[in-house]
DNA sequence: TGCAAAATAGCACGATCGTTCTATTTTAGA
DNA sequence: TCTAAAATAGAACGATCGTGCTATTTTGCA
């Protein structure tokens, strides 16, 4: 809708506001005590959420962890539910500024483009040993509905959205040829990063990388792609 | 390991091993009541585990379903682990007999590839409603082992290797050229259909199944196939 | 330093889980 | 038809789940 295809920064996504640091006298409203630790049960919770799926999140667990009481895990969030939606936003968050905003530093068209995939194959194949909650979500809430549904649908369609439109960029910049259909193209990288997901983390075949590197030139390739790096 | 890539089929993999009508007389061995009974639960258990997933199976569920009790359900399978493998068989044979067997009846090379593919796609866009226990399974079983993920990997795999033997028959029959990398082709086609099932399943995203189709195209063309139909 | 408020702990609840045990019913073959 | 075996039911178990409720501890500010 707005000009940035993916929501804006907020304070808490950056990396200072997560710290467990006690109040940094001088930057503005300080984290109290409390908010602190809610932020350090979000970690662990998007941690054992990406080894476990959103739906395998237990607050036992989760409360065993964090060495804290059930109730005082629990007592952070009206619902079980609510502290899914806080790891989807939270997972959000990491990935925006792991993934897109390096990108966007880059010049429009393929640079962009290619940092971009490149971003996300780096991010995919460092979760071979956490999982991405992106594509385990899709799996559980894929006929669930809910508001964790939502929220989980909410961050993958504005992150393809921004693929989708990366492409676009390079068709208007000239990088591609005017008859490319950025469409399909995000479609069969959007594919490629789900093959090396399944590939490597599930299978464990080896190569996996280098086929989805491999796949994504022959798609540019084949679109007739200028030869701009 | 043996000359057929997909395990030969098994007499209970056929439909009529499947059936509840009563022991057919000229049917060499019939079933007996509990093995009825059993191959009951194991369809129903199938249909479950397709929509909630194989870790969300649940006994006390598939009892329900079954207007059983736990114990009567239980007491066909010696574990939950042995009621999800069960499962696990039960998808496999029913891939083998709606998309391996149908495309081994063509010719080889791009006939039979176009078939295989063919079929994987119109059983992932069935699934659209149901969900495909491999993709499913993969998600819930990529960091957890054991037989349950065993057996899963097994099944993948087979499958997987059949589809990548199809590719490098259809380059020894002279339908793609000798320099076609045969894994990276499967590895391509592969990914079209995770994101088939994505798009269609979880984002519910029209098109789908026409992208799917243009891409697997786009892999022919671009590895400079003949026109064999 | 004292005090209200926030954060956390402890406990209990009903529900569901997989599993085991023993009884009861149903089946299949002589 | 009779009977041993197979199939199913019923009840109970310990464990874990999410979620309330009420103390107790810890925090932040005047």
């Amino acid at each position: 809708m707005s000009a940035n295809p993916i929501s804006k920064p907020s304070p808490r996504s950056l990396s200072a506001a997560r710290s467990l640091k006690p109040p940094a006298k001088g930057s503005g409203r300080a984290l109290l005590k409390g908010q602190q630790t809610k932020q350090a049960i979000i970690d662990a919770a998007l941690g054992l959420a990406t080894q476990i799926g959103i739906e395998g999140l237990s607050i036992g667990a989760l409360a065993e962890v964090m060495r804290m009481s059930k109730s005082g895990v629990f007592a952070h969030f009206g619902s079980r539910e609510d502290l899914q939606i806080s790891v989807i936003r939270e997972y959000h968050d990491r990935f925006e500024q792991e993934v897109f905003y390096p990108a966007i530093q880059h010049p429009r068209g393929l640079p962009r483009l290619r940092t971009m995939f490149a971003n996300w194959m780096t991010r995919t194949s460092t979760e071979i040993d956490s999982g991405c909650l992106y594509i385990s979500g899709a799996v559980e809430f894929d006929d669930r509905p809910g508001p964790v549904r939502d929220a989980l649908a909410s961050s993958v369609n504005t992150w393809l959205q921004a693929m989708l439109r990366a492409v676009l960029l390079a068709k208007q910049s000239g990088h591609l040829p005017a008859d490319a259909d950025e469409h399909q193209m995000a479609f069969e990288i959007h594919a490629l990063i789900l093959a090396l997901h399944f590939e490597a983390r599930f299978l464990k075949s080896p190569g996996s990388i280098e086929r989805a590197h491999q796949g994504f030139e022959n798609i540019l390739l084949r679109c007739g792609a200028k030869s701009v790096r």
